[in-house]
DNA sequence: TTCCCTGCAAAGCTTTTGCAGTGGG
DNA sequence: CCCACTGCAAAAGCTTTGCAGGGAA
């Protein structure tokens, strides 16, 4: 199965001590600044690899890049991120879900499934606008 | 201001017959053989054009291409879509609105913005799957 | 006559892939 | 001892941009 390699345990460590959704390329970026270096393309395959295996979620940002967080529930759920700093809060709720089956079914879908992001200014980046390109964890 | 080029009129009059999301490179396609060519750089500014001026919506597909839409509503709205065929539904609801407010104030989020874009599968394709893969309009 | 818009080709970005070498089990 | 994994560099999409010519107003 899968290997326990450097790479692979130094990008599973450093998810693991942020919360915010990241970028391959920063993830890149951060683990060579920490003196843990890892290519590129390996990066982007242990991402997939995790992103496979829920272990990570990923985010289409508006802009044309991909955003991974480590994943801390495996049930449905949706992000409240923080456009500022990205830290993120896990929501799982049903009012969506069961509008979402309400609406399909309206319209005569099938097999419907759907994406939500919410998107907004957290408490920190409001009250301290100072910080509020920081881009460090949290 | 916007000049009205024969570019710009061919694109706006297939988008206007179209009620699916189209790639821009689709788009490009499409207008090629109606005998109408327009660059896809001249798509890709005219897209950029009218999704500024809110006469397209822009989806970011599951793939990492942007598709662009007739937008019918100028208020906020979402959209149903069929993973097989494009055909497209646009949902004006206030359930999905009032729960990300809800739910941003609980977690002492601002200004939150959210997407939402619900995938499945509708009457005609899972009634005719021979039909399934059609790429044609509606 | 302007100067906005277009086409072409080249470049930019993120992400993927081919290939040969290496280290995990 | 294998072969999954890695690094490097090239390639593959989609999208943007520089530039010079052409057409709308």
């Amino acid at each position: 199965m899968e290997r326990r390699t450097r790479q692979r345990s130094a990008l599973e460590e450093l998810l693991g001590r942020n919360t915010g959704f990241r970028s391959a390329q920063q993830l890149h970026t951060m683990l060579r600044d920490e003196g843990e270096p890892v290519s590129l393309a390996t990066v982007y395959r242990l991402l997939q690899s995790m992103a496979g295996d829920g272990e990570v979620d990923v985010l289409r940002s508006q802009e044309s890049e991909n955003r991974y967080r480590r994943c801390h529930r495996q049930e449905h759920h949706h992000h409240l991120v923080c456009r500022h700093c990205g830290h993120t809060v896990e929501v799982a709720e049903t009012t969506v879900e069961r509008w979402a089956a309400r609406t399909a079914r309206q319209h005569g879908f099938a097999a419907v499934t759907h994406t939500l992001e919410l998107l907004g200014t957290c408490t920190a980046c409001y009250t301290t606008p100072a910080t509020a390109t920081r881009s460090g964890n949290e």
